[in-house]
DNA sequence: CATGAATGAGGATTCATTCAT
DNA sequence: CATGAATGAATCCTCATTCAT
């Protein structure tokens, strides 16, 4: 096994033993039995457990922008868009079941000091649907009186609670398909019939 | 002083240690030192430190329960009972800036297998939400093309990802009243233009 | 109820809970509750916690130790008296189940720094065995060559053991007629038969 | 130092602390002192503080326990073999002044509740002097009227009570010879004087 | 690079004792 | 005298981290 391969082995445990058991209730032992190396070797590659946790919070996040990135420069409609990344995210995570209770971990729990020093990627992540916003309120598509610094918070904590229920098997485990379509015609329309629709 | 109000005194010290460290960070004794009593008569009221973190979360819960209860009963239209359900919860959020964070704390970290015990009242919270859309859905001024149970999450998500910002003063510190609107005009009609309004 | 009545229901309490529980795992809250009393009260009548074992010991051997003393002034034979005397050991213990205990925890287990302030009603306890057999080898009926020193601790352990299994409820719970014969028979006879009996 | 030398260097480093403060005043850090060791070093080798002094007194028992049992293979008088069973039980309490402390201890003071699962090798230490008075029953040099259960825990006392006055300094320090040299007497023959024997 | 035994700081919890009422 | 709420010292045990092999 290489170094890389061990670095990375070692993510793939501490993302499964953090989701697991929440990130204080992890051991060090649990995530080097799970990544079959020595407790030990986990420090060649890491500088401590809060060090862990950052890196697997940067690196899930880190795919989840790269694959944002990729819908926001295509050719499509800001509503497309903005669908692309809703259902990218339920995807990652309805097939990842321990990523969402990590970015959890990560983005509460852990310690409030340290927590300034990161959240780059994370804070992309959000810019992302904050630019999806302004550019359809640009082109016009979006109504214009929604403020996108708000509702990039709105959606990703729409999204996030979303897959919290189904990491935690709360109600019913409804498809991605279901869910996507339902939050597409919800954050895109609204609850209300289009008929009623009245100026607020 | 008497017993009921030390309860209540620990209670109040729990939520701001607790949001300002996080469970695990926080020590009986930081609470002890906040509500200015020994550590051990914590101990008198509480059977232990998650215990506490399991009141808390209730007894606040429990409060929002409430005011959502009476909410729902008022003579008013399905929107307005969202829009009062929305600024209520944002509301007491921006009062106690700790309170979101513990929620955050209780909902997500804290041990998954004691979790099923209680949360009693947060499923209730969340009935509520779904509730107010079934009404809506009933009386013909909510589409019926969404599906009330993953609403209420996608909403309650919203709401506690924005007070969440705020609590851990991300971004600019919008006021009540903007969010509010914010959140209202979007929920209840979308992002899209009417005019643009599509089939989904 | 009077003071000296509250001074003996918590040495009744306390030896039931000590016997029950052990000294160290007896909790002054336990003896309290057991005397129907509130805790503080506790301390009204004893220094401390240990005092109160003291006090306990103190007054069941002394109340053994009365008994022995009337036995040896009968005017019997030193044969007589031991049988006496050890009988009215295994009924008392007998009757008083939790006793044997109090007398192990005190004689063991407490601390032994504090051991040499007391043990006077032990110790005088034990001589009334002594003095027995002493009587005994002066009137020609016990053998001269055993040391009464030893003999009175190999006796009192003997008893002390015996009540120890009754009190534990180890092997069957033979009777104090039968226990008492057996120890008589072997105590005054040994374990050989008579004809075999040999010089040591 | 080897895991086997460690696990055995906390074991004598109990024992002594044990016997000196007795279980519950002894401190998980005195005996790591003792045993120069780190406090958490402990724990790699024993469970919890109750499970290190179940395993001094089975370590010890079992060593009375193989040497017991050699003692009844001899091919030697039934009196001979208790003889040698009571000199070596004295023996090895001698030489180790902090053993019989702590076989007090475990018989006694500790948990009533776990005292059942375990006491194996002390109960078979007792069934090899019920086996001894049963085959000196058998071969006729043992008197048939004593009861071999009773008998055993009346020995076991009497030495156990010898020992603990050696170990807290009770009394004169009489030597092992002397001391096996009454019992044997005493057990064999019994206080009285041979002429003077009588049927109980 | 890898190991895992050893470390020891840190904290939740208990409970004997006190004292204001 | 009696109460019992409050105290806070004391300790078992955990586990992140280190380092000799």
């Amino acid at each position: 096994m290489r170094a890389a391969s061990k670095h990375s082995a070692i993510l793939v445990a501490a993302t499964k033993i953090f989701a697991k058991k929440g990130f204080f209730n992890a051991r060090i032992s649990d995530i080097a039995k799970e990544a079959k190396i020595a407790d030990g070797t986990v420090y060649l590659y890491f500088n401590n457990k809060h060090d862990i946790l950052i890196s697997v919070f940067e690196e899930e996040i880190g795919k989840l922008l790269s694959q944002a990135e990729k819908i926001i420069n295509k050719e499509i409609t800001p509503q497309e868009k903005l669908s692309f990344f809703i259902t990218n995210h339920l995807r990652v995570m309805k097939k990842n079941k321990y990523l969402a209770e990590v970015i959890q971990s990560e983005l509460r729990q852990a310690d409030k000091t340290i927590k300034k020093f990161r959240n780059t990627k994370f804070t992309e992540y959000l810019a992302v649907i904050a630019d999806i916003i302004v550019l359809g309120q640009k082109q016009g598509s979006f109504r214009t009186d929604t403020n996108p610094e708000i509702m990039k918070r709105v959606i990703f904590g729409a999204l996030d609670e979303v897959s919290r229920a189904w990491s935690v098997s709360l109600d019913i485990n409804y498809s991605i398909e279901e869910t996507s379509n339902q939050l597409n015609t919800f954050l895109l329309n609204g609850l209300c019939q289009p008929s009623t629709i009245q100026k607020s």
